[in-house]
RNA sequence: GGCCCGUUAGUCAAGUGGUCUAAGACACCGGCCUUUCACGCCGGUAACAGGGGUUCGAAUCCCCUACGGGUCACCA
């Protein structure tokens, strides 16, 4: 096969959700398991939608996840440039071939005439198509039709028999008569070229040899086809990648909670995770295996493994994934990733000293492994930076309301008071030691001395809280929870 | 509505005519471990949409029905 070529054209009219950013997956992973190209394209020709700041944010999105390409915006490439908004004389060139061969014509019809007709047509329930009014106009009606001031848009000419069969990769061929397919525009009457049509030009121009996108373009692909034909260029491999749809079966939209990629992130989760989860919907590894990282997917990927059934995702799985990959990465990285969300919850400061940077590093090292996401991380150690925590109600019930709680709580704190190195094997002797004495099980201290230094039933093996916050906090978590079980026993 | 695609457990998903009394993962339910929670380990519940064919034999091939999705724009 020759050098293989795939492309990931978004349209800046949103952010990257999640149906997208796994299109750009697959065609990235296609890419570079054969040693291919991946190209970036911004198919930005609706000038009314498309916004700068959502092109800036799909960009940033494939850079968290790590998709980088080897050709589109920012880097350049042979092809540039590789906004389509930027290659409009391209489609200009290849439009006015299309006139000069007679294979597209000009249409008078405005917008509003023909949604008129379309709108007729659904109510007399026949099929919605372009009546072809426009196909043989003389060029005397054609000048009449301009001076009464019209501007035309460019329609391709469909055969009206036969069919166009698309060979995808996925679903072998699949037909459609010709004559349901309509006299489609290719031009707009403000000159700028339709999807159907700028997507086809820079595709051959870009000699994209397979195109990877969501099955919702299957439809679309006979009218490209047709294009490519009337440009004489020859056919890319089509191959329609499954959707991805809501939990409720519908296509995603905003009202199903997160679905971009950003949002995935400001909850917490992690690149590698997302990729891994994303993978996994609708492409299945030959193994048993689900944990991949990024590296293993290349070495694994191929199109012989994608499934043609839409998936729903299932952020309880994503979790779990993003739970895994939190407690394999580096410590010092997953500290560089919590810092922001313990920012956002004012638990650190913006600038961070050094010996504050040490303190987080132990706190993360010991939460990670109990929680899914970098929010979560942040929720369960508030407690560390925060001393005017408050106690868990059901732990106060359980813990604090016992009898002799508060001179058990108060002995541990004489206890250790006593130590004269603060560490994982000296308080945990201590406390067993003092259980022993005392002749109550270690967790008749332990549970509410839990609740004293964290305000919580559960969290982070006891000693490591302990010697975390250090002697002297340890000791005045202490005296405060005596304070306040004996003010509760008194009122 | 026309056209197109799809349908294995709650979800992802393996399976390409016999090895399927149908894998694995998440979730769920038990148990072990344990100072709590989580991790980890062990075990369990749970599926071939329905109906007709073809075949010695069908989750796998064909047809019909049902359901789901996509698409029918001077959006991409």
């Amino acid at each position: 096969m020759n050098h293989i070529r795939v492309r990931f054209a978004p349209s800046p009219t949103g952010n990257l959700h999640i149906g997208g950013a796994r299109t750009a997956l697959f065609n990235w992973l296609f890419a570079r398991h054969n040693g291919g190209t991946f190209i970036l394209r911004i198919d930005d020709t609706d000038f009314a939608r498309s916004m700068e700041e959502s092109k800036r944010g799909i960009l940033s999105a494939l850079r968290w996840l790590g998709l980088d390409w080897d050709e589109g915006p920012e880097v350049g490439g042979p092809h540039a440039p590789y906004a389509q908004s930027e290659r409009l004389p391209l489609y200009e060139k290849a439009a006015r071939e299309l006139v000069e061969k007679g294979l597209a014509y000009p249409c008078y019809c405005t917008p509003e005439e023909l949604a008129e007709r379309r709108k007729q047509a659904m109510e007399e329930g026949r099929a919605p198509r372009y009546d072809g009014r426009c196909r043989h106009l003389s060029q005397q009606e054609r000048i009449k039709l301009e001076q009464e001031g019209r501007r035309p848009a460019l329609r391709l000419r469909i055969p009206d028999t036969g069919e166009t069969v698309v060979h995808d990769f996925f679903r072998g061929g699949v037909a459609f008569a010709n004559e349901v397919l309509d006299d489609f525009i290719i031009v707009k009457s403000n000159g700028i070229p339709a999807y159907n049509f700028a997507s086809v030009v820079d595709d051959a121009e870009m000699q994209i040899t397979h195109i990877i996108r969501a099955e919702e373009h299957l439809s679309n692909t006979p009218r490209q086809i047709l294009v490519f034909q009337a440009l004489e260029k020859p056919l890319p491999v089509f191959a329609h990648v499954p959707m991805i749809l809501a939990p409720d079966r519908s296509k995603l939209s905003k009202r199903h909670g997160a679905t971009s990629v950003e949002e995935f992130r400001d909850q917490g989760y992690l690149p590698d995770a997302l990729i891994n989860y994303l993978a996994l919907l609708g492409w299945s590894p030959e193994g048993e295996e689900e944990i991949l990282s990024l590296s293993e997917l290349v070495r694994q990927f191929s199109l012989e493994r994608v499934g043609k059934t839409a998936a729903i995702y299932d952020t309880k799985k994503l979790t779990w994934i993003n739970g895994h990959y939190l407690n394999e990465i580096d410590l010092d990285r997953a500290v560089e990733l919590a810092i922001p969300f313990l920012q956002k919850k004012g638990l650190v400061p913006e600038e961070i000293p050094e010996d504050l940077m040490v303190y987080i590093r132990k706190v993360v090292e010991v939460v990670r492994t109990r929680v899914k996401t970098l929010a979560e991380i942040a929720d369960a150690s508030d407690y560390f930076f925060d001393d005017d925590f408050t106690y868990e109600e059901k732990g106060v019930k359980k813990h604090f309301q016992k009898e002799g709680v508060a001179s058990l709580l108060q002995a541990a704190g004489q206890r250790l008071a006593g130590l004269e190195t603060f560490d994982l094997e000296t308080t945990e002797e201590a406390y067993r030691n003092l259980s022993e004495e005392l002749g109550v099980k270690a967790g008749d201290i332990i549970h509410p001395t839990r609740l004293a230094l964290s305000g919580r039933t559960m969290g982070p093996g006891l000693f490591d809280i302990m010697v975390i916050l250090g002697k002297e906090r340890t000791l005045e978590r202490l005296e405060r929870a005596v304070k306040y079980i004996r003010n509760l026993q008194s009122s």
